[in-house]
DNA sequence: CGACATCCATTCCAAGAGGTTATAGAAGCT
DNA sequence: AGCTTCTATAACCTCTTGGAATGGATGTCG
């Protein structure tokens, strides 16, 4: 009776999608592929979960009981896998910390060096998280902390201790007719094409975009980027302009990008972020208060 | 995060056995395929789940947290598995009977036809179980109901309802000493070689070796065997004798071997069982008054 | 003290699972 | 009729996985 979870997992994608195209794009796999893991399913279970037709894949009451029991043994399982993780980084003394490129700034090394003298013997492991993935890694367990910037999707669900606000300046190609103003007001680029983030992150995408400080007029996208890199390369080619943290200025600098100071923005909240769960967790506990130690102090 | 499920069942056999050896011939796989499967959970995890040891495998933290919950994992999702193919036979409108070989009987086929005429639409599907599997796959969900030789391991977990009893005759090589008398004491009988089942179905076993109608004296077993026909067998090839019920007679008969009424111990009961969770469902239960209506008469 | 037994790890090889691309086939839509 | 949009199939390739044999480390026993 042994399944892979990978196959649940399809056969959910397509439940959901009601179509094996659909579905596939989804889980990153070619059709053939989906349609082979679906039938080895069935064949495994000896029912049949769909009824197949020109207008997709339509569940059977089998699969209808499948699809409904599915997500809880699915969140059973990485609950189960996630757990041993964490009691192997308990044992292994590593604190993991995820990070979204932007929220680097001058006081992270110091956070990371303080939390290592007031632990002795733990270690604090930095991963960066790609933008998609704008809890870096919280929401999923990856991570037992991060450093983000505010707002970010699935907050509501986290604990959130805000450490400092920045301004928020505007990256322009070194060609941009207004590369040479020293400060630029936020209304004089609202007609200006924006590299962003890709859709799934959000409010987090809207807020580098300042999509609710426009006084309503709607955002041009020149460009999505997943990454600090493609994000300054997009940038450099012209592409589009974009909102950055101040101190980006210092850690993304790069010949064919300027940044300046912009008015009328609000500024940008950098946030440590950690799970309910951990709320008595004492290394977790200590890390915070790490953060918020040091968040004043570059 | 996919895994297959049964790189969990290996794990938990590990780590119940602590020992690669022992587990991998407890799970049907050889040694080496055992280390490469724990170490690639182990990687996927990316913790260490045993410390090495020439002693054997030894939990670390992270590998007791996961053995701690994988068990409940697993039978959320075989759970899971199972619901879908009941819910697919509800559809097909099919009932599984499953049956251990000695309850097979005149009144079987009555039963079947009867339930076909009561339930006009659905149809019952029969199936034979090893005597390794005493309810016959009712405790695994593999069955929604079946004809069983009382008393059987997991019995209390169990609805039943006693259908008829019948008298325990006894099989004999016919070159025996005793295969000529018309009836036999069975306290004649104790100190002959029996031919058993295997030792996992405990008091199956035991009622068949009528280990508590010997005023104590042990029970000498000359053979174990898995299934009706090795049974005769062995019984032909002067193994052992074994006490079977009387129909057996007429079910089991074979060349080599004969049936001969005994005195002196209690007879078999035979009856319809099924799980409680289907103790409304009305299909079974129309399946069980099929049963016990056609008991008396065959 | 040497032969042996008992672990787990490693190597090599064969078989199979599972993926991809290309294509077929069915059926609605214009 | 031609086009689109589904799923199914075929052909091919790669990588995984399991088995047998073997190695290495370490107790154990005569």
């Amino acid at each position: 009776m042994d399944v892979d979870s990978r196959l649940l997992r399809s056969f959910l994608a397509v439940a959901e999608e009601g179509s094996l195209v659909r579905a596939a794009e989804r889980v990153f796999v070619s059709q053939p592929a989906l349609t082979k893991q679906i039938r080895q399913l069935e064949n495994r279970l000896g029912v049949r979960l769909f009824t197949r037709s020109r207008t997709g894949m339509a569940l059977t009451d089998a699969g209808r009981e499948l699809a409904r029991r599915a997500p809880e043994v699915l969140a059973a399982w990485d609950d189960a896998l996630r757990a041993a993780r964490a009691a192997g980084r308990r044992t292994a003394r590593v604190l993991r910390v995820g990070f979204v490129a932007s929220a680097a700034n001058e006081a992270t090394p110091g956070i990371v060096a303080e939390f290592a003298r007031r632990r002795p013997g733990w270690r604090a492991e930095l991963r960066q998280a790609a933008w998609t993935n704008p809890s870096a890694g919280l929401a999923d367990g990856e991570v037992d902390a991060a450093l983000l910037r505010l707002p970010f999707p699935g907050q509501a669900a986290l604990r959130v201790e805000v450490l400092f606000s920045e301004e928020r300046w505007v990256a322009l190609p070194s060609t941009h007719r207004l590369s040479g103003r020293a400060e630029i007001a936020f209304r004089e680029l609202w007609d200006e094409p924006f590299v962003a983030a890709p859709p799934e992150t959000g409010a987090w995408r809207d807020h580098w975009l300042a999509a609710d400080e426009r006084e309503g007029r709607s955002v041009r996208v020149g460009a999505v980027t997943e990454q600090p890199d493609d994000w300054l390369s997009a940038i450099a080619s012209g592409y589009g302009i974009a909102l950055a943290p101040e101190s980006a200025a210092r850690f993304y600098a790069r010949p064919g990008v300027v940044y300046r100071p912009v008015t009328g923005v609000s500024p940008s909240r950098v946030a440590v972020a950690w799970a309910p769960a951990d709320d008595h967790n004492p290394v977790v506990r200590d890390f915070v208060r790490c953060c918020l130690d040091l968040a004043g102090t570059p």
